[in-house]
DNA sequence: TCTGGGGTCCTAGGACCC
DNA sequence: TCTGGGGTCCTAGGACCC
């Protein structure tokens, strides 16, 4: 499959600092000054911040109290999530208007595959650069775009090039693009794995493929083969169009501990109801259901449970949440931090009703 | 510093079946 | 009496991603 005309082009594309910039573009007062988007409550996180905030150090999933402390200059705002789905689907019309094959990831993020629609890699590269202008003088924001052979490429193409910038990995470049990154670079390797390969003394990419294969099987099973492979820029995972979801989940943190099992109830009742309008709206139904309780300590606990029928009522996916948190969770006198709401082993309602087969001729259970 | 919310995928153990 | 082998399903937890 190395034969040029075989070679992929995929492309990736990422809004810069996404929530922030729809803030500062829809509030031109903000433009220029640091902005942060996340949860205003006492147990808030950042979602984004803009260029401006991250000068201070502030950057994702840091808890906002931190974030007040590092720049308590900047404007504190809760996220618009209407408001960005709206600037997400013009985004996601623009490259469909180049090619059928792309795969949101996210509001802010979409894979798309060029390869058959254009012939050599200057061609995609051509096509990109317009993908790129266009999004940028509909939606007035800033994106960064990348294009490689692969998707894994594509997307640390696209984060190379931020912000605001066109970088294309080519083959012939691939090693030397990877080799002196920090593994934790590498999609897929998070604060744990990292830490881990750093014990082995790997730290950058370079080392990760030196390292023999059977060493990182070894010790990471199935992931092991996926960093030899990671380290390499290989990957072969198409761009794949959207595909029915496979759970569906509400959960929230408390601002405080909530210590009252009553209250508990009316909460995980009241979380069963969303994800039960949701399953309805996508006309599915769940054939199992979870509940999550998270400590005081931040310890986490989810139970689940089998249900033969499919169920997508919010009273009775509220009733066996209410049960599963009653009887199967030690909830002790500490209190809660969040509860959680989960369905899954989803199916369309349509097929609910389909009759199983029955003493189907000539199956017979006799070995 | 004190940790959101929505997901996906993987692992490991146990039950159960033939 | 001292012990199979393979397959599937279920459950709980954890890593990771945006």
């Amino acid at each position: 499959m190395s034969v040029a005309g075989n070679r992929r082009r995929i492309g990736h594309l990422d809004m810069d600092a996404f929530f922030a910039a729809v803030e500062q573009l829809d509030r031109p007062e903000l433009r220029g000054r640091p902005v942060i988007v996340g949860g205003l409550g006492p147990r808030g996180v950042v979602s984004t911040a803009s260029y401006e905030a991250r000068e201070f150090g502030v950057g994702s999933a840091m808890p906002m109290s931190r974030a007040q402390r590092l720049c308590p200059q900047a404007a504190f705002l809760a996220p618009r999530f209407r408001r960005y789905k709206e600037i997400s689907n013009v985004v996601r019309r623009i490259l469909l208007d180049i090619t059928p094959i792309i795969e949101p990831v996210s509001l802010d993020e979409a894979f798309f595959d060029l390869t058959a629609c254009c012939e050599d890699i200057a061609t995609a590269l051509a096509i990109a650069a317009e993908v790129k202008r266009a999004v940028e003088e509909t939606t007035r924001l800033a994106c960064s775009v990348g294009l490689a052979g692969n998707r894994f490429l594509a997307k640390l193409a696209s984060e190379l090039a931020k912000p605001g910038g066109l970088r294309l990995i080519a083959p012939e470049q691939v090693q030397a693009t990877l080799d002196p990154l920090h593994v934790g670079r590498l999609q897929g390797v998070g604060p744990v794995t990292a830490r881990r390969l750093q014990g082995m003394g790997i730290v950058t990419v370079r080392q990760l493929r030196s390292t023999d294969l059977d060493l990182l099987v070894r010790t990471f099973g199935a992931h092991g083969r996926i960093l030899h492979r990671r380290a390499r820029g290989e990957d072969s995972s198409p761009v794949a169009c959207s595909r029915q979801s496979l759970s569906v989940s509400r959960e929230t943190t408390f601002p405080v501990d909530v210590t009252d099992p009553a209250r508990w109830e009316t909460v995980l009742r009241e979380l069963a109801a969303d994800v039960a309008a949701q399953l309805q709206r996508e006309k599915l139904v769940a054939h199992c259901v979870r509940v999550k309780a998270r400590f005081p300590d931040f310890r986490t606990q989810t139970r689940q449970t089998t249900v033969a029928t499919g169920v997508d009522s919010a009273a009775l996916l509220g009733s066996i949440a209410v049960e599963l948190l009653r009887h199967r969770i030690e909830t002790g006198a500490r209190g809660l931090r969040l509860l959680g709401v989960g369905a899954a082993r989803l199916v369309e309602s349509a097929a609910r009703q389909l009759p199983l087969f029955d003493d189907t001729p000539g199956a017979s259970r006799d070995r």
